[in-house]
DNA sequence: AGTTACATGTAAGACGTTACATGATTCA
DNA sequence: TGAATCATGTAACGTCTTACATGTAACT
């Protein structure tokens, strides 16, 4: 295991990168295009988490030369950063960690694809539902309780709402999963 | 108009002031305790915090001694902190805001209580939902458009199901206004 | 007497944002 | 020739996280 710590936007790269080796450059414009996790599209940001992923050995970089002399430097995941990726996204979901960063469990499940053993995305899945059922009922005993302001409350109930949701989108993720796998069988 | 940049911590901060006068740690343990759009709860964020506050001339802090010579710094909220609050909350809902920082929005809904002219509220709801009508049908656009990893469209798939509870929210939200105010009327 | 809760703060470090800088290439 | 795009970076700045430090008061 590597040391040092991986930020969230490292750990995306991380993903990114393991899918297909890119440039930075590439990356700044799939972050501008991409509807996803809403990450900085700027430079600044990729450039050094790029340098810093670099650093630790997670990745490597190679000055390609184009068609055009036109400098491009690729970056490909190495074998330590795979490592990492798998770490995080084999990681259980939490409580603290899906009512803190919204968003970034869903973006684990974007990089669990064919290299991500079955077991795993299907750990993650079912305690994604469990965790997000717990959630939304923490904040419907809220509601129930009545405090708060009046648009607090509306605030919780749109939380809610969206608790709900993830715990339907989970649901019908594996209805689905299972589906296909059956088929698969068959 | 106050210079300088007030972060959104700040501008919870702001908020929560306006209602009640508190000292520091009054509001390091309302974070701990309520299940709101997850805010630090630490010390190191939130003193910090309130001393930029206090050394734009949005807040004042007085010590206070408590009954039993405890000493307590209670810090509210002044004319240009008001306005500041108030320019915040005014603020038309835009995409960009609404794709970036998730909550950040629901946030300014929760400060808008008895001081905020209606009308405010009304047109924050309103474009509220035309906003997240927008947001939702690109999401839908780009499902519908078969790009992007299995998972990765799952995920935006996620965030359509998310949206989509936003524009139910806000209709509910302006229907039940709408029902109170023709109470109050009655 | 020792632990918990109250209460305020500082220091180090990491990260992201914004803005700027540089230079090559392609296209009008 | 000039503008837009490709492509990589740096510097300043503000903010958050984590961890630590300090001291009082209440409870057992």
């Amino acid at each position: 295991m590597v040391a040092g710590r991986v930020s969230r936007l490292g750990l995306v790269l991380l993903g990114l990168l393991d899918r297909e080796a890119r440039a930075g450059y590439d990356l700044v414009k799939l972050f501008a295009e991409t509807p996803m996790g809403h990450f900085s599209d700027s430079p600044g940001a990729i450039y050094p988490a790029l340098k810093r992923l670099e650093a630790l050995g997670l990745v490597t970089g190679a000055d390609h030369d184009t068609d055009a002399g036109r400098r491009r430097r690729v970056y490909r995941v190495t074998d330590a950063g795979r490592e990492r990726l798998l770490a995080w996204l084999r990681q259980p979901v939490t409580r603290a960690e899906m009512q803190r960063r919204e968003g970034e469990l869903a973006l684990r499940f974007t990089f669990m694809d064919s290299r991500v053993p079955t077991e795993i995305v299907d750990a993650f899945l079912r305690s994604y539902e469990t965790t997000a059922i717990e959630v939304a009922d923490d904040l419907a005993a809220y509601l129930d309780a009545g405090r708060g302001t009046e648009h607090g409350r509306f605030t919780v109930d749109l939380g809610l709402r969206n608790y709900r949701a993830h715990v339907a989108w989970a649901r019908d993720v594996r209805r689905e999963r299972a589906w296909t796998l059956v088929r698969q069988e068959a």
